[in-house]
DNA sequence: CTTGGAATAGGATGAGCAAC
DNA sequence: GTTGCTCATCCTATTCCAAG
């Protein structure tokens, strides 16, 4: 008799023995080693693949020598699935190794086109389906119902009904399968030892029986352990949520008694939630690794998981939803300033699935825009009609098929990411402070290209230049002339007077803001270029007149004219220039010194408006009413124009 | 057999609302 | 404006398991 050989990717299986069992059985391997995953069509290794399915072959020979139910197999696979996976289940009890029954389990699934799932196999789990990730979550409840089998099989009902009735509540898949979980912990730790009989006799409606005895217990257990300390208040609160769920969906009255007090923790939590914030130091710290490690990222799983982490750090925005946001969440929208803007619409995973648009200062906004629509770019390539994660926003190829960025642990891989680059600093999304960290990230990624030769080196060898760089560089951006400010307030004359000219005056300087009296030659212009020397040696640009624009309505020499244009540039440096300086400067670390001295010219602003208005009412009027329509006076543009990165 | 990524258990959390 | 409380997940350390 002729063997029967099977060709695999590497190598050959003699499977005459198979054969003789059974042809239709090596039919169906015939099939199955034509799937995908045996051809190593997804980027896997051959030699592995082969052995694998060399694994399977193994496992049903073990089967037809051990299993007395594997009759049936010289049907073929379909043997395994029949009569609700009888097969499967015995197999999945037998002695059998686990290797040989993993990949086994993996071949029956190519051949019935569904993955074979855990409760298909495995009694006594409670199964919950996640839609939006198309996976199976599972407790097993095997412990539960060795313990008290009749609430076991009272809570499996429940679950089948609340499944059902999932759509009409107000509550998820999510908070089902916690409550789940914390129910079968209170039953099997707190109930089942002390109540046993009670619940075996009447089910869950045993909490309600002799005037809530068991409930009023539980609670008062659980209040116990709070004030002891043997769990945290939040674990309580957790505890008591769940009962007060299970009383209500088995139709039994809550008692209300042992309540649980809030207070005491919250005042600690917010004590903590501040130290738990980032510093300045370390967020730079973090920013320097990432942007190195965005540099050198060769694979596009690690590269789009930093952009990730990028907008991140920049917005704060919370893991979950980042990863669900789709190409149509992100929307380009006209503001009334006439300048295109975009929003970002992300559902956050909470009460109702409210639509979010999240909110962002003027800053963040243009340079989180950037970060998008950059990976948007970046992945691109990879949407093609096939995957299901094609309308994701981060998405990455790997062996060769197409993955999304997982909230699950997106956390542990961007750090190893960051650890791989020497970053002392871990990475944390609930150590990002509410406002986001834009303005640190601004600052550092913007020296990390001017300077991009120090990449190669150490952070500590960056840091010492990062410092220079922020003496010598003052006033080519708006942000660092924040910084300056406070020389400014110091270095020069202030006046307090208001001079308002009645026509534009074309000996006069323009500025931004106005006009300026200055010959050139004056302690304000010489103050100017002490400060600035080294940036106009760097520019080589010979500057006679003082360019702080910024100071100018300080100044002595400041002028403006009361008409429409001139009262448009002092409102665009109020509304525009003015908050965008505000939204940058961080609020800890002593930095009120620049939030002090920006509310103090937005009041000389005010000021300066007044007294215009006193002289002509109209034009102001006329200036608000252009700068609702056509947003900020052109001869600012070149500050905001200058603040993305 | 070793390694590293994925699943899970268990604890933690911030927003929002109502009563004061 | 403050306090008390609930809702609806979110985060992470540990365990499990697949790939090579």
């Amino acid at each position: 008799m002729s063997e029967v050989i099977l060709e695999l990717p590497v190598g050959n299986a003699n499977i005459t023995d198979l054969f003789h069992f059974s042809p239709a059985l090596v039919d169906d391997l015939k099939k199955i080693l034509a799937s995908e995953r045996y051809q190593g069509e997804k980027g896997h290794n051959l030699r592995s693949i082969s052995a694998r399915f060399r694994v399977v072959l193994t496992a049903c020979r073990f089967i037809i020598a051990n299993d007395t139910n594997s009759g049936p197999l010289t049907q073929g696979f379909s043997a395994f699935v029949k009569n609700h996976y009888a097969l499967v289940k015995s197999i999945y009890k037998s002695e059998i190794r686990k290797e040989l029954r993993n990949e086994l389990w993996y071949a029956i699934g190519i051949y019935t086109g569904r993955p074979l799932l855990k409760h298909d196999y495995q009694s006594d789990l409670w199964a919950f389906y996640f839609k939006g990730q198309d996976a199976w979550r599972h407790i097993d409840s095997a412990d539960l119902k060795a313990a008290m089998p009749k609430v076991n099989a009272e809570m499996t009902n429940l679950l089948s009904s609340e499944t059902e009735l999932l759509p009409q509540k107000s509550y998820s898949m999510e908070t089902l399968h916690t409550r789940f979980s914390k129910a079968k912990r209170l039953l099997l730790e707190r109930l089942a030892p002390q109540f046993n009989d009670e619940l075996e006799e009447y089910g869950l409606q045993a909490l309600s029986v002799d005037n809530n005895r068991i409930q009023k217990s539980l609670f008062q257990a659980i209040q116990s352990d709070v004030q002891q300390k043997v769990i945290s208040l939040r674990t309580g609160t957790g505890y008591f949520e769940v009962i007060r769920w299970l009383m209500e969906v088995t139709g039994q009255v809550v008692v209300d008694a042992y309540r649980i007090s809030m207070q005491r923790y919250q005042t600690h939590a917010k004590r903590e939630s501040l130290e738990k914030t980032y510093s300045d130091s370390e967020l730079m710290e973090l920013v320097f690794h990432l942007e190195k490690a965005i540099e050198q990222a060769k694979e596009s799983k690690s590269l789009i998981t930093l952009h990730f982490a990028k907008i991140q750090l920049k917005t704060c925005w919370n893991t979950a939803p980042m990863c669900a946001i789709e190409l149509s969440d992100i929307k380009e929208i006209e503001l009334p300033t006439s300048k295109k803007t975009m929003v970002i619409m992300l559902q956050k995973a909470r009460k109702g699935y409210d639509i979010d648009t999240y909110q962002l200062d003027g800053r963040a906004v243009n340079s989180v825009m950037q970060d998008l629509l950059q990976v948007k770019v970046l992945t691109e390539q990879y949407r093609g009609s096939k995957s299901r994660f094609k309308s994701l926003l981060f998405v990455y190829e790997e062996y060769g098929e197409i993955g999304c960025v997982k909230g699950t642990n997106v956390t542990s891989y961007i750090n190893s990411l960051l650890e791989q680059q020497g970053c002392r600093v871990r990475y944390n999304s609930q150590r990002i402070r509410k406002s986001g960290a834009n303005y640190i990230y601004r600052e550092v990624a913007k020296d990390l290209r001017k300077y991009k030769k120090r990449m190669r080196h150490s952070y500590s060898t960056f840091i010492q230049h990062y410092k220079q760089v922020g003496e010598a560089g003052t006033q080519t951006t708006l942000g660092e002339a924040v910084q300056t400010m406070q020389s400014y307030f110091t270095g020069r004359e202030i006046s307090s007077d208001i001079i308002i000219i009645d026509k534009d005056d074309d000996v006069l300087q323009q500025t931004p803001t106005g006009l300026c009296a200055s010959k050139g030659n004056d302690i304000e212009a010489l103050q100017y270029h002490k400060e600035h020397r080294l940036l106009h040696k760097d520019n080589g640009r010979e500057a006679t007149w003082c360019s702080d624009y910024l100071a100018c309505i300080w100044c002595k020499y400041f002028r403006t004219v009361a008409d429409l244009d001139h009262v448009w540039q002092l409102l665009s440096y109020r509304d525009y220039v003015l908050a965008d300086m505000g939204a940058s400067v961080s609020n800890l670390e002593g930095n009120e010194q620049q939030t002090e001295a920006i509310e103090i010219l937005k009041n000389r602003v005010n000021d300066i408006l007044c007294q215009l208005a006193n002289r002509d009412q109209k034009a102001v009027e006329q200036a608000q009413e252009m700068q609702r329509n056509q947003g900020m006076h052109p001869f600012w543009s070149f500050a905001i124009s200058t603040v993305t990165v």
